[in-house]
DNA sequence: GTGAAAGCGCTAACAT
DNA sequence: ATGTTAGCGCTTTCAC
């Protein structure tokens, strides 16, 4: 474990100065050729690498992206997740990642953590807590600090700041227009997100595809909570019934529990029930059969977010404008539907 | 959006020096109170944060950790993962993370574009094109470079650093002694992951069992192979012979594939049919009938990985001395098996 | 074409 | 108790 190569070490060996090092190091043209040939490979030999931390320090940016998520067990976070991390490190950008675990205290924490020349700006979805507190000063904080973020899926109206998010109002109105479309009736809408953003958006794509049939809402076939013991047992009530013929179900723990439940109750999939979910992920084709679903595209959400971010670092606008970019989502037809 | 307080300008505010500013800060025994007080409710006010970068190039040491990962995906990595976080986060630690899809072009560029004074050292599982190449000089060089690397799960071997494991062998060995006791004599291994280190040694756990109970290896109820094209009609061809009455798959597509096949052909589970799968992720939960798995415990894994990189990044040997932990599995008895 | 020097923001040994 | 200074490794302006 030999000293770390520097430019000072280097220049010392070679008896030149520092300056003259670094500059042949970066191909200046104020250089003459024999010189730079004999620093380029000196450095080479002594596998000499730029201090990043210094690097960083002289040019006051870091080229380092924080991203924070509420869950990446979550394989929609997940697919988001790759898609910043590859979209950044194309763009020769490193990936700091806090999972919040849907806290308002770890989101704050990482923010402050992060903000201090760690990274140039944020990528993130809003915790939990976070929406259902309605807490937002953390993140108006940082943007007067003059770092830009870039918000996905769970976004926060009242924060100024790129956002990408998926139409979730009009992916509900065209997969419950698939139901009904397919002989769906009696259609059910489950969700067990109705806290956040998204839940509720999806809620009102339901209801407005109903109106649009002219189909009444039924206030029992509509099963909208946050807890999901409360859902299971609702959900049980319900489908025992026998009266539901479709389902929306606008998260993973729905669109799984209405599956599990409807197989187990001996409910012929998809002869006597269809059902749709919003689930991302390869578990909805393990399924038998095997789910329906809306896909939220979470990679493109991903190299979006990057982009938007990136293109606020490297053209800092004298005064900054704000882009919402929605990405469509698509219904992907499995055995859970009818043609 | 202010200049950014720091302690130059902090100093030249309250007309005291730099260094004043900086021991205050840092609450020393060398400034008097009142002094303290001022600058501390001062630097408050100003929303001081001192800056990483700078702290970080005068340590020469980041607190920061590089994680480079398959496939995060995959929800064992996933929950590496965020053990790994958890527990750095924990130690005033952050996580870079690159995510390697298996490349060795991937994985190597990470390791060089951090190992520039970016990161104080690695965790990481190896991509399994590096183990099909058997490449590790990228390994060896950064541990030349003195930085530390654990690796956990997917190990090399050859290169002598700290490591996290899972008793593969001896998970595979339970796992069919379990099937073996609950009645089950004819038994197929089903591995489409037989170019990986826990592949193999998961294959050979199966046999031990086996062996061990004087049951006869039929080499047509094994499937090996790296394909998962040529692993589908293997298996379908196997169950439709109706042989078999155990299974043992020790990656989540042969997993998945096994319950999925089953219950098409109509085979009973698990009155005909007992399966067994090494999965990690709430989906083996959301099958009907559900699977029964073997978990290896990724967050515990995370944790363990993320202590012993710390703890040799803070009590540095002089004659450095390796580890490997190895994480007990746990069989989750679900519905594909019986008692 | 090469080198000296300042400075990024911080810490710490060394004055005063 | 407070201030001066040097230096972490690098870039860049300005002299020579």
């Amino acid at each position: 474990m030999k000293p770390k190569a520097t430019l000072k070490q280097i220049a010392k060996d070679l008896g030149i100065s520092v300056s003259t090092v670094s500059k042949a190091l970066s191909d200046s043209h104020e250089i003459s050729d024999p010189t730079k040939l004999r620093v380029q490979e000196y450095a080479k030999l002594q596998n000499y690498k730029p201090n990043t931390m210094a690097k960083n320090l002289k040019n006051q940016r870091t080229n380092t992206i924080g991203v924070i998520i509420p869950n990446i067990l979550n394989p929609f976070f997940a697919k988001v997740f790759s898609g910043i991390e590859q979209a950044a490190n194309k763009k020769g950008y490193n990936v700091i990642t806090y999972i919040s675990n849907e806290s308002f205290l770890k989101e704050k924490q990482a923010m402050d953590l992060l903000s201090n020349g760690t990274v140039d700006g944020f990528i993130l979805s809003v915790a939990e807590e976070t929406q259902k507190l309605h807490e937002f000063s953390h993140f108006k904080e940082i943007l007067r600090e003059g770092l830009p973020i870039v918000m996905f899926d769970r976004i926060m109206e009242d924060v100024l700041c790129d956002k990408v998010v998926v139409d979730d109002f009009e992916s509900s109105v065209e997969a419950v227009n698939h139901l009904i479309q397919s002989g769906c009736s009696k259609i059910a809408l489950l969700s067990c997100i109705d806290n956040l953003s998204v839940g509720k958006h999806r809620a009102l794509g339901y209801e407005r595809a109903l109106q649009d049939h002219e189909i009444t809402i039924r206030s029992n076939y509509v099963i909208k909570t946050d807890s999901e013991k409360d859902f299971d047992s609702r959900l049980k009530k319900l489908l025992s019934t026998g009266e539901i013929d479709g389902i929306l179900a606008v998260d993973e723990h729905a669109s799984t529990m209405a599956m599990k439940l409807a197989i187990q109750l001996g409910i012929k999939i998809p002869e006597e029930l269809c059902i749709i979910g919003f689930a991302d992920g390869v578990w909805s084709r393990r399924l038998t059969p095997s789910l329906s679903t809306i896909s939220q595209h979470g990679p493109e959400i991903g190299h979006e977010a990057a982009r938007l971010l990136i293109d606020k670092l490297e053209n800092k606008q004298e005064i900054p404008t704000y882009k919402t970019t929605v990405i469509k989502t698509e219904l992907r037809q499995r055995e859970s539907t009818r043609k």
